[in-house]
DNA sequence: TCTTTTAGGAAATGATCGTTTCCAAATCAA
DNA sequence: TTGATTTGGAAACGATCATTTCCTAAAAGA
């Protein structure tokens, strides 16, 4: 989806000359950061070092901007996961792992930028469809990963059979991107902690 | 806090025709739905039935507009609440009902149209200070109310003794307002309450 | 009654927004 | 080389935004 504009190799004319993952992941700070509408054109800009006429020739417009970043950002965000989950041992400690990362992506500043899938459900789904259906999207992939990650615990005997597999992967949904929203907030690392912590009562 | 705008019993001059509560209703309605930025003043007048100098009369400019609304919100909010608790017998059962309210509230159009609280916290705490305070107020108070409950079921023996109550208050503070983004893009409410159901598992 | 004060409302204001235009520069195909 | 194609970039564009102005209407105080 997102090698329509990563790859896409132009043959003829003046090659590109600005990085374009670069470009993106400032543009994608700047959408964290404002939100969508309160992003202008000329702040984007500035932050990528282009002219408006070089995004408007590479975007589109302000909208494509978004997508592309809006791509760009869990492109970026999911090996930051997968590494994360990589080094726990079972299915529940990779739960675990999971809650607290997300409790860490919650503190500071990363906390406070907070995150833009969460930003475009709260700011954009309800009138912008193709948004809409990209953060369902990513909500469902992340509720799918903790689903196989519950399963996974129930294989290996660090979670039990009995339990609500299919309830408990939303309510860590629920809960992880809960966290995102009080982390605009700035709250204390240890409350955070306190939360990836208790979230593995869910589990028994 | 919301006195200075609710009663303020203006003596002179002639006296304010429109509604102040039910103007407020349709300006929340419009920046939940909108969110601050992409709500305009034209359709924030038109919605609250008022003309532009009527609005800047009574409440300065856009950004009164929004606190009192959002003082609103709350203020409209907390009685429903409020309600749903009362009717449930122990600290446990209280605590059931208002998660299984969130699961109600994150559902249908009222779910689509988001949290006012949640929309703010998104995309105004990190560049404006006071709804930054006014957000984290109302987030305090909520963890403090689920706190409270927690205690009140240690004390009425339907919540164990040996739980870290202020962890798990923060969890199901996430849990809540996780379920207000996953809301916004229309979920079955029998996932949803699902998750409320799970949720009860952080108290054991 | 007369003045003061505040609200209602239409119209105008300046600023900023997203976007387009136009042209020079750089590459490939022929 | 020449022509086609695409990018970089400054400047200009119309539209829309939040806000103000100015006037009338309605109430209270003197």
């Amino acid at each position: 989806m997102t090698d329509t504009i990563d790859i896409a190799p132009k043959l003829r004319g003046r090659p590109r000359e600005f990085d374009m993952d670069a470009a993106l992941d400032e543009a994608l700070r700047v959408f964290s950061e404002r939100g969508y509408h309160a992003a202008s054109i000329s702040e984007l800009t500035e932050a990528m070092g282009l002219t408006a006429g070089s995004v408007y020739k590479a975007f589109g417009d302000k909208r494509g901007i978004f997508l592309a970043a809006f791509d760009r950002y869990r492109q970026v965000r999911q090996p930051l996961i997968e590494a994360c989950l990589a080094e726990a041992a079972n299915g529940r400690a990779k739960l675990f792992a999971l809650t607290a990362f997300f409790a860490e992506s919650s503190c500071g500043e990363i906390g406070r930028r907070g995150c833009l899938v969460v930003g475009s459900a709260t700011e954009l789904a309800l009138f912008d469809e193709e948004i809409a259906g990209r953060v369902a999207t990513a909500f469902n992939l992340d509720e799918r990963r903790i689903l196989d990650l519950i399963r996974l615990g129930q294989a290996d005997g660090s979670i039990s059979q009995h339990v609500d597999a299919e309830g408990i992967a939303c309510a860590i949904l629920c809960l992880t991107k809960g966290m995102r929203v009080i982390g605009k907030t700035d709250p204390k690392p240890e409350r955070m902690l306190a939360v990836a912590e208790a979230a593995m009562k869910l589990l028994n």
